[in-house]
DNA sequence: CCGAGGTTGTTGAACGCTCAACCAAATCGG
DNA sequence: CCGATTTGGTTGAGCGTTCAACAACCTCGG
């Protein structure tokens, strides 16, 4: 059975394209300013982001890649490098043999507070400083039921 | 000097981490099924989208990574996979001995037609779909104020 | 016409991500 | 209690991106 493509009209390829051409330039543009600033790619600052506000800041791998929206692989490869960096450490699991716990160490966390003002800075000026108060509100939105409708699924 | 941080207060935090929780899963989703459906990741399918639009689906180098948003290293080893694969040529310019021009291939244009269908449903049933017109509205101002924005500074 | 400086495009190394394969440990069904 | 299945995490190969360095060419002032 043949069935139609339901093409894009052309308010909505114009949607998209600005929405490729901003998230694109917005990731972009963070992610070279925190790896220049603090020698760091963002999926890695963002996982230093969740253990610091874990817990006596531990997480188990599994909690933490999920926290961070990363797959196993992605996590157990950076974890590795965050590792090798001195920004965390591995323990055992005390209730599940297989199981890891990723700790923030004292070094990352320092790491951590000198590359947050920075970032925090960018994110303002590139994101927030653009958009009125209504927009912010309306991305919220649409973000979360984003997010919802994609991982609900 | 010492300048204090302006950090996000919770309802930015809350619109930030949407964000990123939504634009990432659907950047990844979107990927992840051209991957499987079509062999190319989808910075390449952009990049024949944008050759198959372009005056006898021929551009400069340096044009082409422009319309793609893409760095001129990065556009370069692109290409050389996408010739590889066949689906574009390189010519010489001939005003510009310095040029280079990437022209896309019938083989090019013909898996291309073959991915895009697969590809726009991808679009609309994760974007879309999940949205109000007005949302999409919205989305579509607040992405050309970023887009402006990032690329206007 | 010449040389300085800018532009175009490529290259190789380092790095991060994906995918599939895999091991070890836990859990489930009978 | 035992085998089958599922879960947690790691590993290595292959791929795409970045960054810095580079070569070739153009352009513009003098």
């Amino acid at each position: 059975m043949v069935v139609m493509t339901r093409w894009l009209d052309p308010d909505e390829q114009r949607t998209w394209r600005a929405f490729l051409a901003a998230t694109r330039a917005l990731m972009d543009t963070l992610d070279r300013d925190l790896q220049r600033d603090a020698g760091m790619p963002h999926a890695y600052y963002e996982i230093l982001v969740r253990l610091s506000e874990a817990p006596e800041r531990r997480l188990r791998m599994s909690e933490l890649a999920q926290a961070a929206g990363s797959s196993r692989s992605r996590l157990s490869h950076a974890v590795a490098r965050l590792e090798a960096a001195g920004w965390v450490r591995r323990d055992d699991c005390p209730t599940d043999r297989r199981g890891q716990i990723a700790v923030l160490t004292d070094a990352g966390f320092t790491t951590l507070a000198a590359a947050a003002p920075g970032h925090v800075e960018g994110v303002r000026r590139h994101l927030f400083d653009a958009l009125s108060p209504a927009q912010v509100d309306q991305l919220r939105r649409i973000s979360e039921t984003l997010a919802d409708h994609l991982t609900g699924s």
